[in-house]
DNA sequence: TTGCTCCTCACGTCACGTGAGGTGGC
DNA sequence: TTGCTCCTCACGTCACGTGAGGTGGC
C-alpha cells in the first residue's frame, strides 16, 4: 500500500499528476486511510505502469484510458499504428520549422551553418566515403528497398520538397 | 484597408486568430468602420506578415510580441537559436516515442518493420551500395568533419543511446 | 511543537475554436 | 428580405502546476 507521493516518487510522477488522474478517472486509489488519505494497490501500481508506458508513447490519456478499459489487442494496435503516424506528421512539422529558422537566420548573416544538412553536403559526404553516381544509385536503391519509410523521412530532412522526393523514390522503384 | 475575414484568408488564418492577437496586444487594427468593423490597413499587413513567418518558425506569441516591438538584430539572433535547440529537443523526444512504439507493437507481433531505421539495417544499406567496414569508418569520419550536429541527430535517429553515440563521434576525431 | 505529507478547492497555462445572441452591408 | 460578415462575451481544450487554507502522523 502506498501514499500518493511515494508512488509519484517510484514512477517519475508528481503528486499532482496522480490527483489529476484520480479526478480522470485514469487511475482511481482502491481505497482511503482513516484521515482520507489516497492508498494504492499493487493492483493499482501494475495499472499505473501500464499508464506510464503508454505516455512514453505519447499517447493522450483519453485513450490510455479506453486501452486500460478493453484490451482488445487490435484496437492497441490500431492506436499505437495512428500514433506513429501522428509522430511522423510531428517530425515533417518540426523540420519544417527549422528550415524556417535557418531561412531567418541565412537572412541575417552568412549562410554556412552546421546544422544544416543539406543536398550538398551529404553528397559530398558520400562522394568522400568513395560512391560514384552510380554507387550514391544503388545505395537510394537499396534504401528504398528495406526501409521506404525511413528513406522518405531522410530525404524530407535534406530539405528536399514532395515532389523532389517523390521522384527519387520512383527513380528507385524503377 | 481589410476586414479581419479578409485579411485573415490572406494569410491561411482564421478570423478568430485575428480577434486574439487584437486582444494579445500583438497586433491591433488601425482603425474601426463606423459600425465598429476592425479596419487593418498596409502598415497592419506588414507587422502580420512578421508574425507570420515568425509563427512558421514555432515561436511562441509571447516572444514574437517582443521581437516586434524591440527589432534589435541581436536579441532575434539569440530567440532563433534558442528555438533551434528547442525544437531539436523536440526532435530527441518524438524519437524516444516513436522507439517506444516500436517495443510495444514488438512485443505484440513479430518484429520486422519496415519503419523502422536501426543500425542494422542501416549497415546493411552502405554494404550494398559497396561500402566496407573501412570506407564506412571514412563515411563516419567526413560526416562528423562537415555537419556534427547533423551527425549526432543521425545517429540517435538509429536508436542508438547517449554513451554509443559519444563513442562512434569520438572514434571519428581520433 | 516541528516538519513532512496529505486533503480539497480554484485559478492559470497556450492559442485559439465554438457557440450564443445580436447588428451592419449589399 | 436574404445571406454574408461583422461584433462581444463566455466557455472548452490538455495535462497538469501553483497557491490557499487546513489537517494527519511521527
Amino acid at each position: 500500500m502506498w501514499t500518493i507521493g511515494r508512488l509519484a516518487r517510484r514512477h517519475g510522477l508528481s503528486r499532482t499528476a496522480l490527483l489529476y488522474y484520480d479526478r480522470q478517472g485514469l487511475l482511481h486509489p482502491s481505497g482511503r486511510s482513516p484521515a482520507g488519505y489516497r492508498l494504492y494497490t499493487e493492483a493499482d501500481e501494475l495499472r499505473l505502469a501500464r499508464i506510464c508506458r503508454y505516455r512514453e508513447a505519447g499517447l493522450p490519456l483519453r485513450r490510455i484510458a479506453g486501452l486500460l478499459d478493453q484490451p482488445d489487442d487490435d484496437v492497441l494496435g490500431r492506436a499505437l499504428e495512428a500514433q506513429l503516424a501522428a509522430l511522423d506528421a510531428e517530425l515533417v512539422r518540426i523540420r519544417r520549422q527549422q528550415r524556417v529558422i535557418l531561412e531567418l537566420m541565412g537572412s541575417r548573416d552568412s549562410i554556412g551553418d552546421s546544422r544544416a544538412m543539406d543536398v550538398h553536403r551529404w553528397v559530398e559526404i558520400l562522394a568522400e566515403a568513395g560512391l560514384d553516381r552510380e554507387a550514391r544509385h544503388r545505395w537510394h536503391v537499396e534504401f528504398e528497398r528495406l526501409a521506404p519509410q525511413a528513406h522518405q523521412d531522410f530525404l524530407e530532412s535534406l530539405g528536399l520538397g514532395p515532389g523532389e522526393v517523390a521522384a527519387i523514390r520512383a527513380g528507385c522503384r524503377a
